[in-house]
DNA sequence: CCAATACATGAACATATACTCATATTTTTG
DNA sequence: CAAAAATATGAGTATATGTTCATGTATTGG
């Protein structure tokens, strides 16, 4: 039989070692957890990643970010857009050009914060 | 015919609106890009960060992380592996019980950081 | 020792997603 | 206005991943 979680026996023993006296200590709920998984997925993909490093510096063009990285401008397209949704990046047309670049200061923090704890 | 980066024309026409003098702005190279992305990629889960939420407060071992979620052992094993992988997590084992905790207080900030910039 | 407990792990399946290809939309240019 | 340029998007495909199920390992208790 596999194990299961429908037995608790366990977690009246374990509890009884936790310094909480309450004991009561409740998990982030379903909609928040995936609210903030959906955030950091945005993060996780390395031409994301990529892109983000770029406009970290300047503003781009869709048509300049694709070179840069040496793909289709349609692949780039597909990756801003979901940048776009996450609030992640803004943009500015020109013309028939489209200038992206960091939303906020809070969002070079975070990139710069982890790449940095990645160098060690 | 779809569209190409194989363009070169609007690469030079843009750069030209470019407030960098230089014009040399390189990407993050695919290796950092790649681990970098792990990185993000292990806490764009929602059943992980969970599992971190609970262990921001206090350790907590398997079984009544399991209960906790109402997930299987194994399920939470499982992540628990991810988790141990990214070096998000630490443990100590305490006779048949294996008690899990964040790694450090960076994980901590960083968990507590984009949670409360999520609260808007 | 032997059975039970607590946890770990391998395989399989179902779902999510990154890129390609084709096409659409908007703006400029001749 | 017609053609081209810059970007956006929908469909399809190949790959990645989270959970379940079955089983393995280690520690405790009778």
């Amino acid at each position: 039989m596999p194990s299961s979680n429908t037995d608790k026996i366990c977690e009246t023993v374990c509890s009884e070692h936790h310094t909480d006296s309450s004991g009561k200590v409740d998990p982030l709920v379903m909609g928040k957890a995936q609210k903030m998984g959906e955030f950091f997925n945005v993060l996780s993909d390395p031409t994301r990643l990529r892109l983000i490093s770029l406009l970290a510096e300047e503003e781009f063009c869709v048509c300049d970010l694709a070179a840069k990285l040496e793909m289709t401008d349609s692949a780039i397209s597909h990756q801003l857009r979901a940048l776009r949704a996450a609030r992640l990046v803004s943009y500015r047309k020109v013309g028939r050009q489209v200038f992206y670049r960091l939303h906020d200061q809070h969002v070079v923090d975070l990139y710069r914060t982890v790449h940095e704890h990645l160098e060690e």
